[in-house]
DNA sequence: AGGCCTACCTGC
DNA sequence: CAGGTAGGCCTC
């Protein structure tokens, strides 16, 4: 990392603080939970006094005094007077300023249209912009007083201030969160104040853990000369700093000349250095990779090269590259000119640990200059890296969806690769943005070009294009670099193995080709749907199914360590429990695994191909931090033969000598009652199958299924997305289903199912009667699986042709109405209504 | 989200 | 009627 260009970061940022603020009230956007929603957020700010040693100006991050806590806050704009309705003295003081110098108009015009779409309230908006940390709060935590205590006392208090004294002494410094007490001791309330009464324990706040730049000791050479009072070392100290460009940090110093620290301090003395407290950024230490350089382009490659770079305004392209055609060459080449002319740009891709070599070639190509930015880095490390990116100097980040609001001036360009990919849309945690939505609006406000690639493009970007002639522009990579074939497909019908007698989850054609892969020493990847060994475990004398008990499904079947603990666990709440010896029904010890999971698969593996080396890659084996990248380097490596795995497998891997994709059974896919299922069975299967043959050596890629004369099969088998469009796109005009019609989704979840049910039964009349004319009120219905985590899930979903301003009022009234016990979400556009 | 106030309930 | 508790509303 260079440490000159770190440094400077501090004096520029504080460089914005030199504005002057007038003697006049802010009005901040205060974050607490139940800030106002979308419509009115103005209507809800905050007045507060800003002390005469801070300098304030508008879209600075605070932190301010509220209620009992100090909680983060946005300062919006100074106003001359007061309400009529306040009087000075119910004013406080802002505490701090915690940031200075954010959200620039273009930004803050983002997120406010983020907001209204997605129907969050504006602080929930920022809070997923920023990093986390930054909105600190306080935290109010009791200590215990324990030298006050009179011996014995404590056994004429009431029930619950004995065990919070008891919980209290439990711990070495009597300390706890009032929220952890509250949650171990019932009517916690009661206690503590009759303990504060007495004295025995005290309540105090915690300042908020914000995050804060770290610091380091910084030494600096402010002579171009030798001066002739030099002892020998402190010659030697002036050399290694001429060398490393007059700065260094003083441990990295004294690290390299290997002296005390004294010689430093004495130069400092006689004033030919600086030591001082400079700002360090906390990055990844950075694999430092082989420099590379332009490849040269195919025609196609070239073609779409330029379009992209004579593209200087807002425009959509969609770059349609069938997989292995090098997209990510064209991005590269796409962004260096920008660079050039000291504009930034935001790569996003679906997950950042799936695609380390795309990240490796950026930064084989740009150096520092690429930055990666997404939700498993550290809390530190993405608070120096967003600070990074505020400086406006010109740099390239690769993140994962939260990255589409990296704070990056002067953007030139935003590339979403993968752009079909679902994880770009946020289901679970409000907003539920789609990224690609976002970063279209990014776009526009900057009027910079979007790049979309895929293989296999999502039918709302195709329509999209197709509609859009004028700010919209098709480019297609119909062939693999070095006209490399795209892999034959076979079809494997697994209804006829089993007539043939061949009762294992692998078909015979699959079986040969495995037995060729350790022949030929080339590798292979075998993709099912699922992790895990079986997806559910029945008794074989009454049929006894293991459920879980906090959801509506049956329990999966691992093993850990070589099938030393045998655990059945819950894919959806993850509850786990040890998989019974004997039926709890009947008693019988036979129980039968239906339904095969990537453990199932190299268990079989082992037993058929002891020879054959295997990789498991699936979520249960890359939990760890940098997982992902080792399992695929040992891959890699040429230290397995197979690598087996879920999903993540279809997710940017290029890997020379794979010549063999075996997908072990397709049905698992096909066979959804989601309207999206056949466009997401195509894309997974399409993008699985590319991974054959993207090296020297021809590829081959078998799909065994149970329904070979499935369209999505059938379209697969022949690479031939046209033709699944043509299959597909009718039947969702038919149905006015995206990307025609457009969906909101409610969701309902709540304790009590019958509450619940009612509710969802209101709103949905409601619902009816809001939407007229307009559109269409489907359900209310009980989510596809009714129970999840004890919580009873009911779903209405409204279709309709476009978003009116009066359906956006009506729907935020319909939230403001449901009972508190039940929680509503609307999810605008979600990406599956099961 | 807390803290505080108020309306309402329980035990004499 | 005091004391205790559950829910509503305010926080600049």
């Amino acid at each position: 990392m260079c440490a000159a260009n770190s440094m400077l970061i501090a004096s520029e940022l504080k460089s914005s603080y030199s504005f002057q603020t007038p003697q006049s009230w802010l009005e901040v956007l205060v974050d607490f939970p139940g800030s106002p929603n979308t419509e009115n957020w103005e209507e809800k700010l905050f007045i507060y006094s800003v002390p005469s040693d801070l300098s304030i100006q508008p879209g600075d991050i605070l932190s301010v005094p509220f209620g009992s806590q100090v909680v983060g806050g946005i300062a919006i704009r100074f106003v001359k007077s007061l309400p009529e309705n306040l009087t000075e003295d119910r004013i406080k003081e802002v505490e701090d300023v915690v940031t200075s110098g954010f959200f620039p108009p273009t930004y803050w015009e983002l997120l406010n249209r983020v907001a209204k779409y997605y129907y969050t309230d504006l602080i929930t908006v920022i809070r997923v912009a920023l990093p986390p940390g930054l909105l600190g709060k306080s935290q109010r935590r009791i200590r215990l007083k324990s030298e006050s205590i009179p011996n014995g006392a404590e056994n004429f208090c009431n029930h619950s201030a004995q065990e919070i004294i008891a919980l209290l002494k439990s711990q070495s410094r009597g300390d706890y969160s009032a929220q952890h007490i509250y949650s171990k001791v019932r009517n916690a309330q009661r206690g503590l104040r009759d303990l504060i009464k007495r004295g025995w324990v005290e309540s105090y706040l915690e300042p908020p853990q914000t995050i804060r730049p770290k610091h380091s000791k910084a030494i600096t050479l402010i002579i171009d000369n030798f001066p002739p009072d030099l002892t020998d070392k402190q010659r030697e100290v002036i050399e290694v700093l001429r060398r490393r460009g007059g700065e260094l940090w003083f441990n990295d110093l004294l690290q390299i000349s290997k002296i005390s620290s004294s010689v430093a301090e004495n130069l400092a003395k006689k004033g030919y250095v600086v030591i001082e407290q400079r700002e360090k950024l906390r990055f990844l230490s950075q694999p430092q990779a082989l420099k590379d350089t332009a490849k040269k382009l195919s025609p196609s490659q070239t073609e779409a090269l330029n379009k992209i770079q004579e593209t200087t305004q807002y425009s959509q392209i969609l770059l349609h590259g069938v997989t292995g055609s090098g997209k990510t060459e064209v991005y590269i080449q796409a962004i260096a000119p920008l660079l050039e002319k000291g504009q930034s740009a935001l790569v996003l891709v679906p997950e950042i640990g799936l695609t380390p070599q795309l990240t490796d070639r950026f930064r084989a190509r740009f150096g520092n200059k690429v930055c990666v930015y997404h939700s498993e880095l550290s809390d530190g490390e993405r608070y120096d890296t967003w600070r990074q990116m505020l400086t406006g100097e010109p740099q390239i980040v690769i993140g994962t969806r939260s990255a589409i609001f990296a704070p990056l001036p002067k953007l030139g360009l935003i590339i979403l690769d993968e752009e079909h990919d679902s994880s770009f849309k946020q289901t679970q945690l409000i907003p539920t943005y789609h990224a690609r939505q976002v970063a279209r609006w990014r776009c526009e406000l900057e009027n910079c070009p979007l790049v979309l690639g895929s293989a296999t493009p999502s039918l709302e970007t195709w329509v999209n294009i197709q509609e859009n002639t004028k700010h919209a522009y098709y480019l297609s990579l119909p062939e693999r670099i070095h006209s490399r074939p795209l892999p034959p497909v076979e079809i494997v019908d697994m209804r006829r193995e089993l007539q043939l007698g061949n009762r294992s989850i692998f078909s015979r054609s699959l079986q040969d080709a495995l037995h060729n892969l350790v022949e030929q020493k080339k590798q292979g990847i075998l993709f099912i749907n699922r992790r895990g060994h079986s997806t559910f475990v029945s008794c074989r004398s009454c049929g006894y199914v293991v459920e879980c008990p906090h959801c509506d499904v049956s329990l999966s079947y691992h093993y850990t360590h070589d099938g030393a603990t045998e655990l059945l666990r819950c894919h959806y709440c993850n509850h786990n429990q040890l998989h019974p010896r004997n039926c709890p029904e009947c008693g019988s010890p036979y129980f039968k695994f239906f339904g095969s999971g990537t453990q199932k698969v190299t268990q079989e593996l082992t037993e058929m191909f002891p020879n054959l080396k295997w990789l498991r890659f699936d979520s249960d084996t890359t939990r760890t931090k940098d997982a992902h990248r080792t399992l695929l380097n040992q891959f890699t490596k040429g230290e397995a033969d197979v690598l087996v795995g879920t999903q993540m497998l279809t997710k940017g891997l290029d890997i020379a000598n794979v010549t063999l994709v075996g997908v072990v059974a397709a049905d698992g896919l096909l066979y959804h009652s989601d309207y999206r299922a056949a466009e997401r069975a195509f894309g997974t299967l399409a993008q699985v199958a590319g991974r054959a043959g993207r090296g020297e050596d021809p590829g081959k890629v078998i799909i065994q299924t149970y329904s070979p004369e499935h369209p999505v099969i059938q379209a697969v088998r022949h690479h031939n997305y046209q033709g699944f469009l043509e299959m597909e796109l009718p039947q969702r005009e038919s149905l006015n289903y995206p990307p025609y019609g457009k969906l909101i989704l409610i969701r309902l979840s709540g304790i009590d199912g019958v509450e619940v049910q009612h509710t969802a039964e209101i709103l949905a009349d409601r619902c009816i009667e809001m939407l007229g004319s307009m559109g269409e009120v489907l359900g209310p219905a009980p989510a596809q699986i009714m129970r999840v985590a004890r919580r009873y899930r009911w779903q209405i979903l409204l279709k309709f042709d476009a978003l009116s301003e009066s359906l956006l009022k009506n729907l935020q009234d319909l939230k403001n109405s449901c009972p508190a016990s039940v929680k509503m979400a609307i999810d605008v556009d979600p990406m599956s209504i099961d």
